[in-house]
DNA sequence: CCAGAGACCTGAAGGC
DNA sequence: TGCCTTCAGGTCTCTG
């Protein structure tokens, strides 16, 4: 479910809370929630309880909380239908809670997941290089090593993306959702970057030009901070911010999940296909259909 | 090394 | 009113 720009709206909803707050009364209700520590839920909750918060960040979809000595994190993910809720007014807890804590007097942080994609975890920090500059390092949580840095940050290196794009023989949908490649895109701004730039999906990443693939990824943090703006894309209640409101981009949005309705630019009807198994809505008109990928 | 399929979950919506 | 199938914002792991 959320994407860079749902996870950074949430990110800025509760990094005023939790930067600086103490965890206690840890609560850790699910083992899948804790699947990525060494240890059990309960075992999870013990490590918590006593631990500072000092800073907030995000990569990509990942997030976490630096703890004191700046070299261990609490890592957050968010799967499909993850929640961190602040709650300020001792509310009992939702359904589908799978952590809780307090991070004040009155302030609680509850982590919530219908589908248990997500998970929670304690994770040491390790340096990570931009290629784009050397000097660029960042301490990320092991477990987020491997992905590339965001669209959106001062690491993210748009000529070498490119290049490491147009070097795989996938669909280019399938090459913007490897997080490895580039973080933070998802289904949703995966096919509005692709309709804004013309090309479909299944088009392969190593027939495109520099120029096209620049486009799309141009086009993908274009919509992306447009969605941030207006505090990103809620479908149903399973996206929400830290206060539990939705964001308004659906209403912006124009391919992801409108086949059967008309195309903004062109007026045909927009079409649905999969593609490296996730669902693809195009414009049939506006993204041709590649007939042979070479 | 790389690409593709399947696995992991719960719940909503649609067909019969 | 069910019951069954399909689908959903994401990784991760195994196979070939």
């Amino acid at each position: 479910m959320p994407e860079l720009p749902e996870v950074e709206v949430v990110r800025r909803g509760i990094e005023p809370y939790l930067s600086g707050a103490t965890l206690h009364n840890v609560e850790v209700h699910h083992e899948r929630v804790a699947r990525r520590f060494a240890g059990t839920a309960d075992d999870l909750a013990r490590q918590l309880e006593g631990q500072t918060v000092t800073t907030v960040e995000r990569r990509g979809k990942y997030l976490w909380a630096t703890l004191g000595e700046d070299t261990r994190s609490i890592l957050f993910h968010l799967g499909m239908s993850g929640q961190i809720l602040v709650d300020e007014n001792h509310l009992p807890q939702r359904a589908h809670t799978r952590l809780h804590a307090q991070i004040g007097a009155d302030t609680f942080l509850s982590f919530v997941d219908q589908r248990t994609f997500g998970y929670v975890t304690i994770d040491n920090l390790v340096p990570t290089v931009s290629t784009l500059d050397p000097t660029i390092v960042r301490f990320v949580p092991s477990l987020a090593a491997h992905i590339a840095p965001d669209l959106l940050e001062p690491a993210f290196d748009l000529e070498e993306v490119a290049r490491t794009i147009r070097s795989r023989r996938v669909p280019i949908k399938t090459a913007l959702l490897n997080q490895e490649i580039v973080s933070g895109i998802g289904n949703i701004y995966a096919d509005e970057a692709l309709w804004q730039a013309r090309v479909h999906a299944a088009r392969l990443a190593s027939g495109l030009s520099y120029a096209t693939i620049r486009e799309i990824l141009q086009a993908a943090q274009e919509v992306m901070q447009r969605a941030l703006n207006v505090g990103g894309t809620s479908f149903d209640n399973l996206y929400v911010n830290a206060a539990g409101e939705p964001g308004y981009f659906a209403r912006s949005l124009a391919a992801y999940g409108k086949a059967g309705t008309p195309c903004p630019r062109c007026q045909s009807l927009l079409e649905r296909c999969v593609v490296g198994g996730r669902s693809h809505t195009y414009c049939p008109n506006c993204q041709k259909v590649p007939r042979r990928n070479r």
